[in-house]
DNA sequence: ATGACTAATTCGATTAGA
């Protein structure tokens, strides 16, 4: 079973870039954050027509997260618990009914939390802390369990291009890091680190700057596993072709095989 | 020293992203 996550960063804008890269890798599970549209408008039919199952969370202009299944998909839940006044639409799950073994399967998109002090930021915090909470009753299942999507955290130095130019930047300050941690501490695996320790791997390269041609990138986009998923996993890459294609995210696509 | 790019909203300039 392969799981990809994906910030396609808009609907509308990536259309055609989204459903190029179904019909050419066509992953078994894709996590969409940054749908950037509600649900009633979300093209549905066109890629249900490649063979997904389709289940949005979305709202207007900003966020939204989608999961496409070429599986069965059963018993999706909308929103991240703990906070009934949180009107962002940033948390969908479900599980994946593979040929071996079902996987619950959450996507995610964690807020940027920049400008750094202020309410944005202590958003993020929040948020993250009630990621843990949720992520806690996940673990304690003992099943196979998937948390992956666009984190908006730079776990480690290796993880960016040029670290000094993050110090101060809400994805990557000591207590943002040390939230990630506290996630890995309830006994969840960052796949890629699974698979190499090398650093420059990257997954988000900015449109500005210059960016892309320079590799001056972050890796954000992460897959988190509990211990029965890591138990299954073959693979784990990162799609970084993608970000030279056609009208591309700046985000690229990253994904795990399990034998699942 | 500063802006740089892209998308959504809605048609111009603002907000947001990371």
């Amino acid at each position: 079973m392969r799981i990809a996550t994906y910030n396609i960063n808009g609907i509308r804008a990536r259309f055609e870039t989204v459903t190029a890269w179904l019909g050419e890798k066509a992953p078994d599970v894709a996590l969409l954050q940054e749908i950037k549209i509600v649900d009633e408008a979300f093209p549905r039919e066109e890629i249900e027509r490649l063979g997904y199952r389709v289940e949005t969370h979305g709202q207007k202009s900003f966020n939204g997260v989608a999961i496409l299944s070429r599986l069965p998909l059963d018993d999706v839940v909308r929103g991240l618990p703990g906070d009934e006044s949180d009107e962002q639409a940033r948390w969908i799950e479900g599980t994946v009914i593979g040929e071996r073994r079902a996987v619950r399967v959450c996507g995610l998109y964690l807020p940027n939390g920049n400008p750094a002090p202020g309410p944005k930021y202590d958003y993020k915090l929040g948020w993250m802390a009630r990621m843990r909470a949720r992520a806690e009753a996940l673990v304690a299942s003992e099943e196979p369990v998937v948390l992956a999507g666009d984190y908006n955290v730079i776990p480690e130095a290796r993880d960016v291009r040029n670290p000094d130019n993050w110090r101060e930047d809400a994805l990557f300050l000591p207590a943002t890091r040390a939230a990630f941690r506290g996630l890995e501490n309830l006994g969840l695996y960052d796949a890629i680190r699974l698979r190499t320790q090398a650093a420059g791997v990257y997954s988000f390269w900015d449109f500005q700057r210059g960016a892309w041609g320079r590799d001056n990138g972050i890796r954000i986009d992460h897959h988190l596993l509990s211990p029965q998923a890591a138990d299954l996993l073959r693979d784990a890459w990162i799609e970084k072709e993608a970000r030279g294609g056609a009208k591309p995210s700046d985000h690229v696509p990253v994904w795990i095989d399990l034998d699942a």
